[in-house]
DNA sequence: CGATTGCTTGAGGGCTTTCAAGACGTGTGG
DNA sequence: CCACACGTCTTGAAAGCCCTCAAGCAATCG
């Protein structure tokens, strides 16, 4: 985090893989696709608003005014049914987008699970911005291509029959996100009630999951938020299903 | 279908809801977010390339030198895991785009359902149009916006445990898709096993879902392909789970 | 018209879900 | 700083649903 930030404080940042172009400078890592100058042109727009833990950042439904660009935090998207059951959609955390709409309307809700720092920017402004400037929706495309394979994994994900290959696919997720290798524990902002609704478990068997493989020794619990993988080649033969 | 060949025969065709713009043209539905002349335009680089039923259109990993566009037919997308067990991503019909690739390439694999008839754009040289013009850039991002929509959708239905609920679900989405209403019988051009690999549930337990739903009246099957629904008030109830 | 593929139906077993009670941790107020 | 109270998590036992395996049946294709 401390390394990013003067980064992130140039503007608004999108970091991708391009879609088409084989081979980048990051070595099959994310890079990002804006340069400093439309990063600087887009903060012109752009205002940062700040979220408490547990805060709402929009409703489903609601008039899409705004995009959101993560600074720093982590934030749950969701679906919410009537009968109060929520549909965990994905975790998002620095230099994601969220805001999903159609047609001037959220159509999902989002959450603040950790203090939030955010850029915020004016859908409309945007638009018109972007109809002028085919850099920055190029980079819009190649983000938007991203999280289309990251929802096609979680689908992937939510297929699988047993809990012990969903928590570890999970894990794996996470551990992917949290690039900070070299930094070998996991670090699960989220509680199991919302682990449960991404995975689609009930909160009994998160909890019977985690236990079993910290009994069979595959992970290790320093508390609720802190995983380390201890048995690698069992832990991927899990996750492998 | 014969009333959209003169359309789309004026090039490669995007339809989908402007994420930010409210309210459009069709009144809630999809519409066409290109001009004649930029599908013309399109078209120049395009080639038509047909596939027979059941043909593999690409495989994952490959290079990603194409994105299909199709015209007539029913395609499906999906993941393969090394033990033969496939996921299905998701089912794609005319005037949708398929071809999601990152760093050049194929990140899922495609095989067609039906014949299928599709514009083959080269994708290095749609990206360098892309640059240069932002409308169409804009454009794929309304549709990979509505993509994600899917997916998310398709995220909603997996989470579900009840066999009915989700084969309901599945309909519903079918239905929605094949917006031709006054024609009360939706067509499912896929097999029962495709299905199963949808919503993530046996094939046997697809079989007995569809049984359970016509025996209870709920739905009336004419053959494998083709079903009506009976009894709305139920298929919703059952839907809404 | 025959053969292959896809679909239905059956029975048993396993895993997760539910429902519920108790342990843990955290945050608050005294 | 401690104690309490609340929310979160763990753990337990019974029940339900779907999965697996397997055999018989329909439908499609050559």
């Amino acid at each position: 985090m401390a390394t990013k930030g003067p980064l992130i404080s140039i503007g608004p940042s999108v970091r991708a893989l391009d879609p088409w172009l084989p081979g980048n400078p990051a070595r099959g890592k994310p890079y990002q696709l804006l340069s400093d100058e439309e990063r600087a042109h887009l903060a012109t727009i752009a205002s940062v608003v700040r979220f408490k833990k547990g805060e709402v950042i929009y409703s489903i439904g609601a008039p899409a005014k705004t995009l959101f660009n993560i600074i720093s935090g982590v934030v749950k998207i969701y679906f919410a049914t009537a009968e109060g059951q929520e549909s965990i959609v994905a975790f998002l955390s620095a230099e994601d987008m969220l805001g999903l709409a159609t047609e001037g309307k959220y159509t999902n809700s989002a959450r603040a699970l950790t203090p939030v720092t955010a850029y915020a920017l004016p859908t409309m402004t945007l638009r018109n911005k972007m109809l002028k400037n085919a850099f920055i929706e190029y980079s819009i495309i190649a983000k938007l291509c991203q999280d289309l394979r990251v929802a096609q994994r979680h689908a992937f994900l939510l297929v699988k029959k047993h809990a012990l290959t969903k928590l570890t696919m999970f894990l794996q997720m996470q551990e992917h996100v949290q690039a900070t290798e070299e930094h070998p524990e996991i670090y699960l902002p989220m509680d199991r009630s919302d682990i449960a609704d991404y995975v689609g478990l009930s909160l009994g068997a998160v909890s019977r999951g985690f236990g079993r493989l910290a009994a069979r020794g595959v992970i290790q619990l320093r508390d609720r938020h802190h995983v380390k993988i201890t048995d690698r080649k069992e832990f991927e033969k899990l996750a492998a299903e």
